[in-house]
DNA sequence: ATAATCCCTATTGTATTAGTAGAGTATACC
DNA sequence: GGTATACTCTACTAATACAATAGGGATTAT
């Protein structure tokens, strides 16, 4: 798996609006700010997470952007799969996959898995709430500033 | 992470080239030929190995290529590294990162950590030589064939 | 000599990535 | 109703990486 920055800002501005769930809406404005993402690149990002389902939008004046649903509903694995497409690290690894053409490489196949299963073991069993949880725990709280 | 083509193809190559370990050198027409790799591609690939030190060439009629160490002195994980460049999902991971702008993404730094650990567990703890055992134990070894 | 082999650099076509640009639409509030 | 403030959508672009391809050159067994 690789994190492209795209991926990175999702996961960074879903982590954002779910330290303001429950709240009034947060401006893309904000949302860059606090991220140090390029206002008009959030844009498309939070269009697509808009459409894959993870968060909702209020237009106008005291508009902005939303949680669709509670922290705890949605996966680390879920958004990432969203917004860069398979995580796997080699195609052949999906199930259907026909085979390369030397039964002796396919050995490697079988190594692809293994870190395939390791990664999606971890990322699919972290939601935004355990991330939220986890900042609570941390002793950074006193510099917390919105 | 993810496997380029060239990565997988350095992997099949130097798993061709142990299987015929202690033999007489393999031409990059055979390894081309039972891997599926374009042969210039293939020369590049493998003018990368021997400058990595994982095989050794003669040149002239009679030659070919030889794996440079044994089977179980050449982990997974090096060649990758050697080929493919850094592993880890996201460049933060490394540790003499700065750190992102805001501490409640770091989180994040630390689910990437875990995953890029997971990894390395995995393609840093097999050798070429586990992966022949492997390929002896399984039931494929009836349709050998050079 | 010659055929088979490896050695090396440069170039190319395609796709992906990380933005930028610019127009449009909805809403709160006065 | 006007306007400021927000979100919506499509198109474009510069830079880079990827997966080869091309074309010569050097070495060695016979
Ligand atoms: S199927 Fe991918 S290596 Fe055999
Ligand atoms: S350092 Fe990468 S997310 Fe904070």
């Amino acid at each position: 798996m690789k994190i492209t920055y795209k991926g990175d800002y999702a996961l960074k501005t879903i982590l954002d609006l779910a330290r303001h769930y429950g709240n009034s809406p947060v401006t893309i404005h904000d949302l860059a700010k606090r991220a140090d993402i390029p206002i008009k690149f959030l844009e498309q990002i939070l269009l697509d997470l808009k459409r894959g389902g993870f968060v909702e939008s209020r237009r106008g004046k005291v508009g902005g952007y939303l949680l669709a649903k509670e922290p705890s509903g949605i996966k680390l694995g879920e958004v990432i799969r969203f917004i860069e497409g398979p995580i796997e690290p080699i195609a052949c690894v999906s199930k259907n996959y026909q085979g390369c053409n030397s039964i002796y490489n396919c050995v490697l196949r079988e190594v692809w898995q293994w870190v395939n299963k390791a990664t999606c073991g971890i990322i699919d069993n972290i939601t935004f709430e355990d991330l939220l949880k986890k900042i609570e725990d941390s002793d950074c709280t006193i510099s917390y500033q919105i």
